[in-house]
DNA sequence: CATGAAGTTGAGGGTGCTCTCGATTTCTCC
DNA sequence: GGAGAAATCGAGAGCACCCTCAACTTCATG
């Protein structure tokens, strides 16, 4: 029984799956995303299962471990935080265009409790997620980088600080989903007051090095 | 067999406990205190146990419960609140009490993750920690109010918004604590400035009313 | 120092989840 | 339509925790 690289049955080998096992894997990879956005990342996989009408043994047959549903789900829910970035660095106001892109990362959270989990890393991510991130982040530094020299934004705010905030307001939004939808609004504001430029009071405290974040937040851009 | 109110064999009826009884009860408060404040709320109770050198039996003879840990450990826990916010009252500046409070109890939170847990409500806590916590934020509005009419606090900002800030702060102490154990200090400045009334912007959400933060918080004042 | 009440013990049952694997069913292709 | 590969099934083992209770030990008191 040689070559076979992974474990047991994996269907690896790219070899073209069986019509029925193509549709329930289709089927499981809607119930994920179903179900990682209403119940979070650390949702019972058998839930998953039954929503897709499979068993147990079915799912761990095509997803092995609950990240490599991750891994297949999220890279496509990043490219959502990207087309956010690019509409930031389009927008003639640099203020409105960072604000915009703060407000629209916490929108999608406030939708997708799984993306809420993976972006403040409640939920331990794999590196493919962690890419996926990184991808989604990758303008950051331009939208800081132009509000500040517009004037508009405190110079002594950075990437990392960017990071924070979002593991900071996202518990906020979790927490208040259902009840008060909108109360992480009015936090981020109140925030948000405080990195205009002119609000800017010296700081004591120096930010968080990209690798302090990284192993704070192991699936975060810095 | 009448009387004797409450179920098995509690040592309730205010008998006074036998001299080795006492002193595992002692024994399992102090295991608890330590445990709850490292391991945070929902530390398993074994641990306590282990700790205090006694059997699992045992814990559950002298604290049928979790919640009884708590009822008996917090109010204690939230004397220290009480003493911060006496303090704020007595400050010469109202901007600085304020400051100094919002820092006091995020710094106690630093120190004792089940306070950080009790206060930001990440696990549940009986009414007993409720009403520990509505004594310890007993003269918040008072805080608040002198220093708005100092003109330091911006007028917008509610008793319930501190409470959400409470929540908002909390998981970020819990997630840096041992990496980077000041990190929360730099996130508090940046909104401590937003809330400065020169920094005030008009915000278009209206702050949670006490009613829907006790929904979300069922163990915080308002 | 004996007796019985008070207190302690820890194996074991319950829960909710993850993950496995041998038996079974279902597709595909000749 | 039949052979065999591919896929599915689901009971059950494993884990980490909670909580119970009948047998045992220790203390306090006469």
């Amino acid at each position: 029984m040689p070559a076979r690289s992974t474990s047991r049955s994996a269907p690896r080998a790219d070899r073209p799956l069986r019509a029925d096992a193509a549709r329930n894997r289709d089927r499981l990879l809607a119930a994920a995303s179903e179900v990682f956005a209403e119940r979070g990342l650390g949702a019972p996989l058998e839930e998953i299962a039954r929503r897709a009408g499979v068993s147990i043994g079915t799912l761990y047959n095509h997803f092995p471990s609950r990240d490599a549903f991750l891994a297949t789900i999220f890279p496509d829910r990043m490219t959502a935080v990207e087309r956010l970035a690019d509409t930031a660095l389009a927008a003639d106001d640099p203020w409105h265009g960072f604000v915009a892109f703060v407000t629209g990362v916490f929108d999608l959270q406030a939708h997708d409790q799984g993306l809420n989990d993976a972006l403040s890393q409640r939920i331990p991510v794999p590196p493919d997620v962690r890419t996926a991130c990184d991808r989604g982040f990758r303008h950051l530094e331009a939208i800081l980088r132009r509000a500040k020299k517009a004037g508009a934004l405190r110079p002594d705010f950075t990437a990392t600080d960017l990071a924070v905030l979002i593991c900071t307001i996202s518990p906020l939004i979790r927490e208040t989903r259902g009840t008060a939808p909108d109360a992480w609004r009015r936090s981020l504001a109140f925030h948000l007051d405080g990195l205009r430029a002119g609000a800017a009071h010296p700081i004591d405290v120096p930010p968080l090095t990209a690798d302090e974040l990284a192993r704070i937040l192991p699936g975060q851009a810095g």
